[in-house]
DNA sequence: CTGAGAAA
DNA sequence: TTTCTCAGG
């Protein structure tokens, strides 16, 4: 998923609130994905309500983005349309790559593996039809704006914060950089700490602030040659070169300036190689979105979570008494930015 | 992951 | 009060 560009970034650690009252675009496949495989019981089974539906993506969506309202943050999330026709490779692999898990989960499963058994159903975690057609009656009831990207989510984010409709963007993947997002961040929570998977080890986790700008200076490289550095590599979009990691990628594309410079030199090709450089670039997005940020409408969350998926209506409640004091009409927080 | 309640 | 464990759906 992504790429591995990574380790090249300048990151800063942020507090939460100095992301309040910034608009942050959610990359709405990647946070679904991590609450999939993140929200689950000890033996490596998602939260589910009583007809079998999985339910982590709501838990989630409800309780973490009540939180980051309150800190003042103003989400809207952004889903991803049409995968561009060169990504259907690494699309076909990452559902093979699930099978395989979903399999491995139950051999390990049978054999009382736990660690192994956890590990594997966290890989088999898919975001379906269903998972996406929730989120968004969620979100809805909740009167948190949503965007439809024409093609990949994380383009049409990086042009909504260019444009100035949003601040910043938050996933765990640096791929927005490559479509020109100023700043992405990482770690997007409340809740300062994070367990490490079966150990008594408690890690501090703070928001963690990447500038496209200060890493591009940093690296000595514009946009372009980024973007080339994580071809090298591989993206969503090709496999990458043998043999090359970020240094190397980095150290290449520096010494003989682009990528097409660095294929000649070890006599290699990359399958559509402009029009995937030109994807990056010049993405197809869309001006078609409105962002409000409405007052929930609670009977209808009460109805959704609680009737049809078995959330308990006394926890629900406790949240939206958290949700209705910063979200639309009268003191709101949010109100004050227009 | 997150909130709630137990343990320290 | 703070830290840790566990269930949630």
């Amino acid at each position: 998923m992504g790429t591995d560009i990574g380790d090249l970034l300048q990151k800063h650690t942020i507090e939460i609130a100095e992301l309040s009252n910034k608009v942050v675009a959610i990359d709405a496949y990647n946070t679904l994905y991590q609450f999939l495989s993140i929200i689950r019981q000890r033996d490596g089974t998602p939260l589910k309500d009583s007809s079998g539906q999985v339910t982590s993506h709501l838990s989630g969506i409800l309780y973490r983005f009540t939180n980051l309202i309150e800190s003042g943050v103003k989400p809207v999330f952004v889903f991803d349309g049409k995968p561009p026709e060169f990504k259907s490779g690494t699309l076909e692999k990452r559902h093979e790559i699930r099978e395989a898990a979903s399999a491995k989960w139950e051999d390990a499963k049978a054999q009382g593996f736990e660690e192994e058994a956890y590990k594997y159903a966290q890989a088999s975690s898919k975001v379906t039809k269903e998972i996406i057609e929730d989120s968004i009656k969620l979100l809805e009831l909740m009167g948190i704006p949503y965007v439809k990207a024409p093609s990949e989510g994380e383009a049409q984010a990086s042009y909504m914060v260019r444009k100035g409709d949003a601040d910043l963007i938050g996933s765990q993947d640096y791929d927005s950089l490559l479509f020109g997002a100023p700043s992405v961040v990482r770690n997007l929570t409340i809740t300062g700490k994070r367990k490490l998977p079966r150990k008594n080890l408690y890690v501090d986790v703070k928001p963690e602030m990447i500038s496209l700008e200060e890493s591009l200076e940093e690296l000595g490289v514009t946009r372009s040659q980024l973007i080339d550095i994580a071809m090298c590599i591989g993206t969503d979009y090709n496999p990458g070169l043998e043999n090359i990691g970020p240094k190397r990628a980095l150290k290449f594309v520096k010494e003989h300036g682009s990528i097409e410079g660095v294929l000649f030199e070890i006599g290699k090709e990359i399958e559509d190689l402009d029009s995937k450089k030109d994807f990056f670039m010049n993405p197809p997005v869309t001006d078609d979105y409105e962002l409000k940020w409405e007052k929930p409408d609670r009977a209808g969350i009460i109805d959704f979570l609680c009737k049809q998926h078995d959330f308990s209506e006394d926890r629900v409640n406790k949240v939206l008494d958290r949700l209705e004091a910063n979200m639309g009409g009268g003191q709101s927080t949010l109100d004050q930015w227009f």
